[in-house]
DNA sequence: ATAAAACTATGTTTTAAAACACAAAAGTAT
DNA sequence: ATACTTTTGTGTTTTAAAACATAGTTTTAT
């Protein structure tokens, strides 16, 4: 019997969700194709035009997948969370990468060769099925997305914003603080919105005693209230 | 040897895509399972909060995907054209319908009982491939149309609607008119604007000599300015 | 064929958000 | 510690697009 290497411990469970819909065979291709790789705060990913060479998987950190629009005004396209799968999309349309991608704090990525995922959806339908499923609820959040950010005011696409950031990251111990470190430009990029305006619309929230701010930390005070400026626009 | 069905004459050729990637057993089961059904302008497909049940293939005609926003103000998502699948996202992602498909004009849509596709995909991981390469195209589109949406101009909106109208739809015999006929409102629906400015601006284009309208069909006068007017926003 | 409804067109007013400007504070590097 | 850069905060001005108003035209329904 093979003994259990420490790789593939930290596999097996970093990336149970499809590690259990392998066979053996799988797994191994898997195992020796994986590469786990760190990346310091603010460190680039990948590139837009890059080639899409592999299935990433974002096991510790946080991930901003980002897009760089008209004069260079960058819109925040998703937040990557452990254990989230990103930097495939491309490579099955067939496409360079229309985004980039960096690390939002400290990360570690495991990453595939997504030929070998590729091989291993056509033999293996279940597999395939699971990213169906994870394309398909992305796709579901980017159309709402397109509506929210075109149709809802400042008020309610920050609030959106902050709400999103507390369901994707959680709160710190006091059951309050968003936990997640990032800059008012951040936040503004994540909500359409300029600097600018990210920081009054934050300081009216405080005023309103809707949340409370500590340098870059957000507690939220008024989750309902925030959640109902989020809903009306 | 079996006589070939007149439907399976029709399915084998308009789903030509993914019939040929099919074993008999499956083409017999998609066909057993199919169903024609045809719509009339402007009447619904499918409804935002429904329960998706089938994977539909439009056949013949123009269907509009959209979801109702805030104040009951519509957003296009997209537009489907022969021979595209949708309204099958919403059963991958476990969700309701969060869009809602209505005929642009007289419709053929080959309906198919989305449990059937899911278990085609678990067998046959080359078909669920396709899907994937649908879904992850689809995706990127989404992500280019929230920096487009949220950061162009409405210049630039409009004449990045057209351009991709002419896209998918093409031109009629002048090699000049748009291949569609649509109201003002769903032009600004799909631009993401009002219908106001919808019609300001297509009067600008038109005193501009970028194109010329007679009614509702759009006639393209100069294709490069108005890739132009799109790309600077 | 006619009336009703929906759509197109254009002018005017209002408004939300961007742009700009500057100062203070907080990080970062030397 | 010091200078330098980045970020935060607020006030002011400008502007693009929405909102509103009204009339003429086309489409649709009966």
């Amino acid at each position: 019997m093979a003994r259990i290497s420490k790789k593939e411990k930290y596999l097996s469970t970093s990336l149970s969700d499809i590690w259990n819909m392998l066979s053996d065979v799988e797994q191994k291709q898997l195992l020796d194709n994986a590469r786990i790789i760190h990346f310091k705060t603010s460190e680039m990913i990948y590139f837009e035009d890059d080639n899409p060479e592999d299935l990433m998987c974002l096991l510790e950190g946080k991930v901003k997948i980002f897009k760089s629009g008209i004069g260079g005004r960058s819109q925040i396209i998703r937040m990557i969370r452990p254990v989230q799968y990103f930097g495939y999309r491309a490579y099955f349309a067939r496409e360079q990468y229309v985004t980039s991608a960096s690390a939002f704090e400290a990360c570690t990525v495991c990453m595939i060769p997504i030929k070998i995922i590729e091989d291993l959806f056509r033999g293996n339908g279940a597999l395939a099925l699971h990213f169906i499923h994870l394309l398909s609820s992305d796709l579901g959040v980017a159309d709402q997305r397109v509506v929210s950010l075109t149709q809802k005011h400042v008020r309610g696409r920050l609030a959106e914003s902050l709400i999103s950031l507390k369901e994707s990251y959680g709160l710190e111990e006091d059951g309050a603080t968003i936990n997640i470190y990032l800059t008012r430009e951040d936040l503004a990029n994540l909500s359409n919105m300029t600097t600018s305006n990210a920081i009054r619309t934050l300081s009216t929230f405080v005023n309103e005693r809707i949340v409370a701010i500590d340098g870059r930390k957000i507690k939220i005070i008024d989750e309902d209230r925030l959640r109902n400026i989020s809903r009306i626009g």
